[in-house]
DNA sequence: GCCTTATTCAACCAATCAGTTGTATAGTGA
DNA sequence: TCACTATACAACTGATTGGTTGAATAAGGC
């Protein structure tokens, strides 16, 4: 059985495609087969196919089995805990800003010190 | 129109290299330079420095100068945006789960009735 | 002015990736 | 059975990626 959980790598490696990200968008509004999810794009079907396996491995989306379409439809558990992921992960940063914040109140080494790098030739 | 606004498809995949969320992780905690964040991996400086290369081109870390030192740190507002695509993302997908459970009213987790188009035969 | 430290740039390499075409499998309907 | 539809598998290709080594750049200390 291939990681049915969530596996962040191919999660976010999922996600990180804008043509897999608009097939999840799709998928949001309810399950499509895969000519279905192919036809807004100019993509071969086995292009498409292919996306779908990789939203799949990742966790985030389920085939299903009607006659010889197999539609796809989301995972909503995946998606929640990747959202869950990065929510833990902001708290951490902000809090993490706090603190930062308290320490340096006015002194520290400015935000962007514009070094205007003159580039030396060879 | 912010054009530093978050990149989906880069955020995404600088995140979906483990290595970078360590890093980022570690970012978390405060400011490090590339020595710092590079002792715990078994990695050259180099490839560090091109870590943090990807993340910065995410909008997710910004770097500073201090001395020859140029230490790293998170952009919060990335990471927000970021959350925030996924959480409405989320609630898209939600929605569209009780709509289908309307319809369908079955167990999720069988394979076989996943569409109101059912047509199956045999 | 050298050294030393911190970091990046440049070139390269192997592995992976997103796409293709062509073929094969699975299921329906006659 | 045979034709048709929907999808997957296999092999290939060019681009990208994660890593390396080696050299260059930037800044401070002596």
């Amino acid at each position: 059985m291939r990681t049915t959980a969530l596996d962040l790598d191919a999660a976010f490696g999922a996600l990180s495609d804008p043509t897999r990200r608009a097939i999840v968008s799709r998928l949001a509004r309810g399950p499509a087969t895969v000519g279905e999810l192919a036809e807004p794009f100019d993509l071969t079907l086995q292009a498409v196919s292919k996306h779908l396996a990789v939203l799949t491995r990742a966790g985030l989306v389920e085939r299903g089995r009607d006659a010889q379409r197999r539609p796809a439809r989301l995972s909503g558990p995946a998606l929640g805990d990747l959202t869950g992921w990065l929510l833990d992960f902001r708290a951490h940063v902000t809090e993490g800003y706090e603190r930062l914040d308290a320490l340096l109140a006015d002194d520290p080494q400015t935000p962007s010190p514009p070094t205007p790098r003159a580039r030396r030739k060879r």
